[in-house]
DNA sequence: CGTTATTATGACTTCCACTTTCAATTGGAG
DNA sequence: CTCCAATTGAAAGTGGAAGTCATAATAACG
């Protein structure tokens, strides 16, 4: 799974011209050996822990690259910061989001996927992407 | 239906021992009699060609009052601007925004809410709110 | 290999949409 | 009418995203 990615990346960095560096490298295993969704903040202060010396802008910029290579998607929860997810191959899913914890599960819903293009439908809208939401206390904070 | 927010309003303030000022009648006049879905920046702008002396500041703590009062709700569609609508009576909807002109229709279907109920059930999550957004090209860009 | 044309990096600046501050003003209870 | 807390609006402050630019690093060529 990560090798695969790291192919991904490889190949898109080769087909658009772009280099190699030690640090994509180093953001680009963070990233995957990372929780999913993390915040661009987080991931940056993460790595800085092991590499003082790298920039916050070279954080943003790649996981913009990462997002372009199709690794990773852009998120947004309403905390006001961008948060990335890992993308598997093709798959779309919702979340469920905890607002005591802050953590994120995520769900599908094929059945809930079909009532959406139903509705598209019906108002000859045509959908490109979606976002579903549930926020609200996950099952371990209810404890 | 204006009548009755305005009520609503009037006793929110009463309530919190805050004061009824012009401002804050012309802002709820104003919200009230526009489309759903205004940015403060689209208020704002609105109100100044009436009254050249209100302040973004004053809009914007006003219209976070709305919300507190349980007249209006806050939303974000990505754009990088917060909007807020109209609520009515403990409804809920979904919303269709449109890519290419910026649109933003309503949509309800309680099947899909109820499915969400499952879904979280299952996990043993409890739903506060949830939001469900679908973009893409709406009817009249489609022609 | 060494050179060179590019691309990448990171410190810093700018942008933007709020958000807060503060001095002057204004409701409204008594 | 008085007095004080609440409100206002201009302006300054914030935080995250995005842009700038001089320096460093990489890939490709000779």
């Amino acid at each position: 799974m990560k090798r695969a990615k790291k192919k991904i990346f490889a190949d898109f960095i080769s087909q658009r011209g772009l280099k190699s560096t030690r640090q994509r490298d180093i953001i680009l295993d963070s990233f995957l050996s990372s929780d999913r969704h993390l915040s661009i903040e987080e991931l940056y202060l993460k790595l800085r822990a092991k590499n003082p010396n790298i920039g916050y802008a070279t954080v943003y910029r790649t996981l913009k690259l990462f997002a372009e290579a199709g690794i990773a998607r852009e998120m947004q929860f309403g905390d006001g910061q961008t948060r990335y997810e890992h993308v598997g191959e093709g798959e779309h899913h919702d979340h469920l989001v905890c607002t005591r914890c802050g953590s994120i599960e995520e769900f599908e819903n094929e059945t809930i996927e079909k009532l959406q293009s139903e509705v598209a439908t019906s108002r000859g809208f045509l959908i490109e992407r979606h976002r579903l939401e549930l926020y609200g206390i996950c099952g371990n904070c209810r404890k």
